[in-house]
DNA sequence: GTCTATAGATCGATAGAC
DNA sequence: GTCTATCGATCTATAGAC
């Protein structure tokens, strides 16, 4: 047999594992946790509930099996131009686009930071698998360009990206579109003000 | 009678209606909306699931009351210093120190993203009576000082606030700090520079 | 292996005693 | 007004047919 067993948990290869992660993914991250029930995940996975917990211990399990999963799933972050005004305007627009480009992305966060304080280790896999990676991948790209003059590199890169998740926090994920309405290269055009503009000393 | 009717169901004045929110404010803040029982709430409350329901519609009414009611509370922003240098600072370590002081306001950010998608307007109330307050004194503040040579003072407030929000998600909220450790002074220290640093044309 | 049917607990909401 | 008791629906999880 070519097919996984079942009983390997995080394998996870089969035909009827990918409808159960397929229809749990549907509703988790339209109802979160507590809100979805295992009969929905079924009926919306297209088998019976029984083939789910014959997959999965439980509704915990089959949770934490699907978050895990998400969180590994390479994010697309950009390949560095070696021009710093291109790179990280390229960068900006490619984060604050993935809303649009990718709109279960936004669903896949606030699931995660719903469930951060009764899945701890749930948001501590999302910190380690995306965030982690593009705070290092942009301090090394500020630190191997010391013509910017930045004295600390990652807690620029933590600047950076913390702008630019904040604006989708307040923006989309929040709906403050209409209440704090602002156009996207605004925070872009100062952001990189801000960190490109030659600085003299103080 | 002094007392308010319990039929104005904003006004919310006598002791059980203070008490009831008092356990729904518990149970609510731990559990989420749908991880939360009106049975608990009752209980928590001390009092019986009857009297719950002579004062709220249902559970959708009680929620709904209760993030409103946190989300009016004044949030404690304080004054700023005419130097820059120190009321940037300042401003900065209260808002970082705001989990330590106040260990709730964590789970209420996270309550309001958690049901930001099924309660769109209570995320809207929060972004219009905290989000939007904070944004525009820090906007004013920036505007009130030229000497900066900030081209968007209101863009640079949500970069600000942004870098401060996004370090409190993602070492607190999301329990990343022994992931991605990093002294809450180095991100101020850098967010400082880049925003007092005298910059030259470019 | 996958299904239907169901057990046992808990849910939101209400009736009726006092 | 506030309580206890309970209804009908829905929940997680499993037993048993095939």
């Amino acid at each position: 047999m070519a097919r996984t067993k079942p009983s390997e948990p995080d394998a996870a290869g089969s035909d009827k594992t990918e409808q159960i992660l397929q229809g749990a993914m549907q509703e988790f991250l339209a109802h979160g946790y507590a809100g979805t029930s295992m009969d929905k995940v079924a009926k919306t996975g297209g088998v019976s509930k029984a083939t789910v917990y014959s997959y999965f211990a439980d509704k915990e399990g089959l949770f934490v099996a699907l978050v895990q999963r998400l969180a590994r799933k390479k994010v697309h972050f950009p390949v560095l131009d070696e021009e710093p005004a291109v790179a990280l305007r390229f960068v900006a627009i490619t984060i604050l686009d993935q809303a649009s480009h990718e709109p279960e992305y936004l669903n896949f966060v606030r699931l995660v930071i719903a469930e951060s304080g009764r899945f701890p280790q749930l948001a501590q896999t999302f910190v380690k698998n995306l965030a982690k990676p593009g705070i290092e991948r942009l301090t090394q790209y500020f630190a191997s360009h010391p013509e910017l003059k930045l004295p600390d590199a990652e807690a620029t890169a933590r600047i950076f990206i913390g702008s630019l998740v904040y604006f989708q926090l307040t923006q989309h994920m929040m709906h403050g579109k209409d209440i704090i309405p602002m156009e996207r290269d605004r925070l872009i055009d100062s952001l990189l003000h801000l960190i490109l503009s030659p600085q003299s000393n103080s």
